[in-house]
RNA sequence: GCGGGCGUGGCGGAACUGGUAGACGCGCCGGGUUUAGGUCCCGGUGCUCGCGAGAGCAUGGGGGUUCGAGUCCCUCCGCCCGCACCA
């Protein structure tokens, strides 16, 4: 053995020159010819170091591009910065240092970190979202939206955060708790903005079945836009002259209706009970319930309050009189604020009844008791309808409805329109002024962007910290050039991270967000990877954009992931890495004592990368052994073989020399299937493992062009897991440029072995193995199993009942 | 409550359509190289019984289908994730 010492840091800053020098990742947005293919990570928020996270998401998406280069794909991987957002603004908060500062710092640090780690980026298509010439698109794409009416304004409830002083989305609302505080969350009425996300339910929903996404993470979907058939059906109230429409998927239980209830938001809860004896208690409760926790009141176990208003409607089917009750387990949000409640077949309208002694009634039949939420036929109901399986009668009933004028069909989602406005400083202002004579007017592309100003005082005080850039804030209107306050509020971080992937595309165009022909190019995302955090939020609201873009005529596709990987945690300990618990530990400690390739390496090799994984530094050691092997083997073949020529096939190869080669293509089959089929990076490096180990094994045995061949090999399947070593070893045998050369196929004439090994079973039970050809017939390998002493040891005395033989695997005697 | 996932040696994990359970790595045991330690190289290593050939038991528990089950079906237990009064 050589004495020499893999010394990672040496080899890796030497490809990583060279890599840099000839922008060897880069790639032109010219079409050749060759397939493209677009390999995306999400982009990383900017905050301090890079963590284990990031290196565990590049390390794969570093694999994928180079596996999709070297299998003749045209591969553009990029990289960017999600810049805005709150961290760098409560630091700011805390220390007074401008946002823009820690994030430039941080961006350094993530810059420094991904090129030590060798990862293969386009870098002339890299640009941060807090950027001027990247937030002017941003706002650019505002605009267009505006313009379509798919940004609006209105005033609604919204959650507040008082620790954070900001509102936040339905979706930042985890438990009724601030999503990034913790804090709990109130409910506040402010004038806000909104993307009319819910326009495009429907299209968001069926367009999932398209997507080559993981079934969880399509049914999150599916389940957040919650999407309900049923019908609309109208109770009238003849005092007051007013009807209200309910939304209900059970209009077959029209006639097991006992009250109605409405939700303490509702425009008319006060005026139906005004002059009744409950007004004041009605005023008591909504007051209550408004000012209540959306915590508090969404728990589902909770017992249910409510008071009547003292006024009843009319039941449409049988013209009954039901009470009128308020209530806070109705939701304004939902459907009309308004519902029907059916007791008998319905467990919350159950419980509500049974608390307030209001009658409960039962017009499906089947199941024990009540509630019956089950299918059964109509009872009780209507000579028409009774009878009738309750399926066949919902049909009917809102045949009915539809032309009596009461009701019609209805669909109900429960996804809701997107809030994007944010009283915070650290994010793209929003491009349009408000003018006492035009109202609101958006600023003129020519204009934009709309700059961020400084400010000293980053905290919220109830109101965005951009209201305090007084020169800022007053303008003049675009339109009638009076007097006018431009916007305060600034865009969720959501709205930047929702096209940012359209942006990579033609990074540097400064006269538009984008060339829809460089568009045209690389879209969609060929291989889209990124945390399960984010299977609700971003990629919904990004597949959001690109229909509402495409149907502006700026993009031709309809969805921009057409493939998505999650990936899982890395754990310490058992237990997600925090500074609170003490168990951080960061990549560039594993990257200075081991070099990259085997940081990178042993992310993937622990385990399967979808699934959570539990890091040792046992298991560390382990693979740059492995590294330090193939690098060694590498050393001792070129010293011995003479270095820098490929060397020609073996003709014939016989014993040690055909075990070897086929070791290798064995190993090449194996990684190719492994890379290809699904994303089994685990059981790829521990092919290449085996091809190793085989080596050293046969390296005294074998000709010198077969270990050289098997080293190559090694150092070619490894390269997309550890590019600097692969290059490297195989630089050292063959002079050549490892990312240059097509991935290797494999030889399957030579995989194809002359004789195969036959298990013999006894009842199921394995009791020896011999080795026959595999065209050998059935009759000949249940002679030969037979004929085994270890075999007839088990069959002595015993009648064989049966025997299975599978030609090519094994032979089963069933004995009595 | 509803929906989804998972459960395999001392540990991380392999096992593609039912057909040799435990690849690969860690750890441990033994041998070699070395003045020695470390490195490195070779071999062994699921559990129980047995000197041994070997036998029995093993993929969370129980049951089933099958010549054959980690894999399919039923049931129970445990853990994880998502949604949670959405009418």
């Amino acid at each position: 053995m050589t004495d020499h010492r893999y010394e990672p840091h040496q080899i890796e800053s030497r490809w990583q020159t060279v890599w840099e020098q000839e922008r060897t990742w880069e790639v032109s947005n010219g079409a050749d010819g060759a397939t493209k293919s677009y390999v995306l990570e999400m982009l990383p928020y900017p905050s301090g170091e890079p963590h284990m996270g990031h290196l565990k998401i590049y390390s794969i998406g570093d694999a994928i591009a180079h596996f999709h280069r070297r299998t003749g794909r045209r591969v553009l991987h990029p990289m960017g910065y999600d810049a805005f957002g709150l961290p760098a603004e409560n630091h700011a908060i805390r220390t007074g240092e401008h946002p823009r500062d820690s994030t430039a710092a941080s961006i350094a640090s993530f810059q420094r970190q991904f090129r030590s780690w060798g990862i293969s980026i386009d870098w002339t298509r890299e640009f941060g979202t807090h950027e001027p010439r990247s937030y002017r698109w941003t706002q650019w794409l505002f605009l267009r939206l505006y313009e379509r009416g798919l940004a609006y304004r209105k005033e609604a409830a919204v959650n507040w955060c008082p620790n954070d002083q900001t509102e936040l989305a339905n979706e930042q609302v985890i438990d009724g708790h601030c999503e990034r505080c913790g804090f709990e969350v109130e409910a506040r009425q402010l004038e806000q903005w909104f993307f009319r996300i819910t326009d495009y339910a429907d299209r968001l929903l069926d367009d999932l079945t398209a997507l080559d996404w993981p079934s969880n993470v399509v049914t999150m979907q599916r389940n957040w836009i919650g999407r309900s058939e049923g019908a609309e059906v109208s109770f009238s109230c003849p005092e007051l002259g007013i009807d209200f429409p309910v939304f209900t998927t059970r209009p077959d239980t029209l006639f097991g209706a006992t009250f109605f209830v409405m939700a303490p938001e509702h425009p008319d809860v006060l005026r139906l009970s005004a002059g009744t004896e409950h007004e004041a208690a009605v005023r008591d409760y909504v007051n209550h319930a408004i000012t209540e926790s959306t915590d508090a009141r969404g728990a589902a176990d909770r017992d249910k309050t409510g008071v009547p208003l003292g006024r009843t409607v009319i039941n449409p089917v049988n013209g009954e009189r039901i009470p009128v009750w308020v209530a806070d387990y109705v939701l304004m949000e939902y459907g009309t604020g308004a519902i029907m409640a059916v007791p008998g077949h319905d467990e919350r309208d159950f419980d509500f009844a049974t608390k307030f002694g209001l009658p409960i009634k039962r017009v499906v039949g089947g199941g024990e008791e009540l509630p019956y939420p089950g299918d059964g036929p109509i009872v009780h109901s209507h000579p028409d309808f009774d009878g009738l399986s309750n399926r066949d009668a919902l049909d009917k009933i809102v045949d009915w409805l539809d032309q009596n004028g009461r009701g019609h069909r209805s669909i109900n989602y429960r996804l809701r329109d997107w809030l994007l406005s944010r009283q915070r400083y650290w994010g793209c202002p929003i491009p349009v002024v408000h003018c006492e004579r035009c109202g609101t007017v958006p600023v003129p592309d020519d204009e934009l962007p709309v700059l961020l100003p400084d400010v000293r005082d980053y905290a919220p005080k109830g109101r965005s910290p951009l209201a305090a850039a007084e020169d800022w804030v007053n303008t003049r209107c675009p339109r009638c050039d009076g007097p006018a306050l431009r916007e305060t509020d600034t865009m969720d971080t959501f709205v930047d991270s929702s096209w940012y992937f359209l942006r990579y595309c033609d990074a540097g165009n400064d006269t538009a967000a984008w060339d829809p022909e460089a568009v045209r190019q690389w879209m969609p995302v060929d291989q889209y990877i990124g945390g399960v955090e984010h299977a609700i939020l971003h990629l919904l609201y990004a597949r959001f954009f690109v229909k509402a873009f495409a149907d502006m005529g700026l993009l031709d596709v309809e969805e921009p992931f057409k493939a998505l990987f999650t990936i899982g945690m890395i754990t310490r300990d058992g237990a997600k890495m925090s500074k609170s618990k003490g168990n951080v530990i960061s990549p560039s400690t594993y990257v200075e004592r081991y070099g990259a390739d085997t940081a990178r390496c042993y992310v993937l090799f622990i385990g399967p990368p979808d699934q959570d994984a539990d890091w040792s530094d046992d298991g560390v050691e382990g693979v740059h052994r492995f590294l330090s092997r193939l690098w060694r083997l590498g050393e001792e073949v070129a010293e011995s073989t003479g270095q820098t020529a490929p060397l020609g096939p073996l003709e014939a190869p016989q014993g040690e020399d055909l075990e070897l080669l086929r070791k290798a293509h064995w190993a090449i089959e194996k990684v190719t299937n492994d890379m290809a089929g699904r994303f089994a990076f685990n059981t790829a490096i521990a092919a290449v493992m085996e091809l190793v180990n085989e080596c050293y094994r046969r390296r005294e045995g074998v000709q010198p062009a077969t270990l050289h061949f098997a080293v190559a090999t090694a150092a070619s399947l490894i390269f997309p897991f550890a590019p600097h070593c692969g290059a490297e070893v195989y630089d050292r045998l063959t002079g050549e440029r490892l990312w240059e050369q097509p991935w290797p196929a494999p030889d399957l004439d030579l995989l194809e072995r002359d004789v195969t090994e036959i298990v013999v079973q006894v009842n199921g039970k394995v009791r020896d193995r011999f080795e026959a050809p595999p065209t050998a017939a059935r009759e000949e390998l249940e002679a030969d199993a037979r004929r085994r002493p270890r075999v007839t040891a088990h069959l002595d005395g015993k009648d064989v009942v049966k025997v299975i033989v599978v030609p090519g695997k094994l032979v089963n005697f069933v004995v009595r």
